[in-house]
DNA sequence: CGATATTGCTGAGGTTACCTCATCATGAGG
DNA sequence: CCTCATGATGAGGTAACCTCAGCAATATCG
């Protein structure tokens, strides 16, 4: 690889271009994640509950915009790192509540910082405007 | 705090914001490639194929930014769909030349057309300026 | 009040798009 | 030649999703 070799005639479209950025800062992220053993996913549920509290794995599903089937899975697996835990809702004897342990609050709150970090580091490249306007317009985007 | 969902207090980070977009695109590219029966990955080496004509395995995973024998693989599913079809180099009896069959140009054709449909309507909020601004800033993260 | 529909979660099983590691053939350099 | 590097691929694994079916609890309506 040496030889820049980077499909320079570039390439497509804005999509393509897109994805090459995705596909970097997935690669990063996942790094950036390593000291915790949590997958990125894993990080964007402990995110969610970080800031919303305890909430039904369904809702949790909406915040994620993943189906809710695919939050029990991300629960499962938090809990079984001991980051979160399930109990019952008293509100609606089907429904389950899920919250960050005393160690997921831990863990959550030293990912924030470090992803914050990584951000700074992946967006750094930008100047103060173009991250701002790149944040304006990524939110359009986002529906 | 909040009972009010929606996340939009936004959230986190310009990482947050860009996944959540990153997800809308990939439904969207996904659906609009079902009349072919192939997949955004399987579109994407179309695309390297449809640009540089005959290459090696080696160098399609170069241009898509996988590993080697990620790239194998997606050229066996296209084979299997008759779209590529593999001769042996002239220039090394190790490697392999990876080529669009006449279907596979065919399709690739059809397929670059839909996608620059697609591209428009999911692109298509956004006035020039900021599409302009936002491919510009993203191949400044590109790297 | 009881029948029916709806909701919330999860088991089972599948898919995509990647990855690493090991293997085998060929090619290049001393 | 002999060794080392390189190109492709087999084997096997992973994350992050998905749908569909089923069970329990609740809500609704005649």
């Amino acid at each position: 690889m040496t030889e820049h070799t980077v499909d320079n005639a570039d390439d497509e479209s804005l999509a393509e271009t897109f994805w090459a950025v995705a596909s970097r800062l997935r690669r990063q992220t996942r790094d950036s994640l390593v000291p915790w053993d949590v997958t990125p996913s894993q990080a964007r549920a402990l995110g969610v509950l970080a800031r919303h509290g305890e909430v039904r794995p369904g809702t949790l599903a909406e915040h994620l915009r993943i189906a809710p089937r695919s939050a029990t899975e991300v629960v499962d697996d938090l809990q079984t790192r001991g980051l979160v835990e399930r109990r019952p809702d008293p509100a609606d004897r089907r429904a389950t509540l899920v919250a960050l342990t005393a160690e997921g609050d831990r863990v959550s709150t030293a990912i924030r910082a470090a992803r914050r970090a990584e951000a700074d580091r992946f967006f750094g490249h930008l100047n103060d405007t173009d991250r701002a306007e790149l944040a304006r317009i990524l939110r359009t985007l986002r529906g």
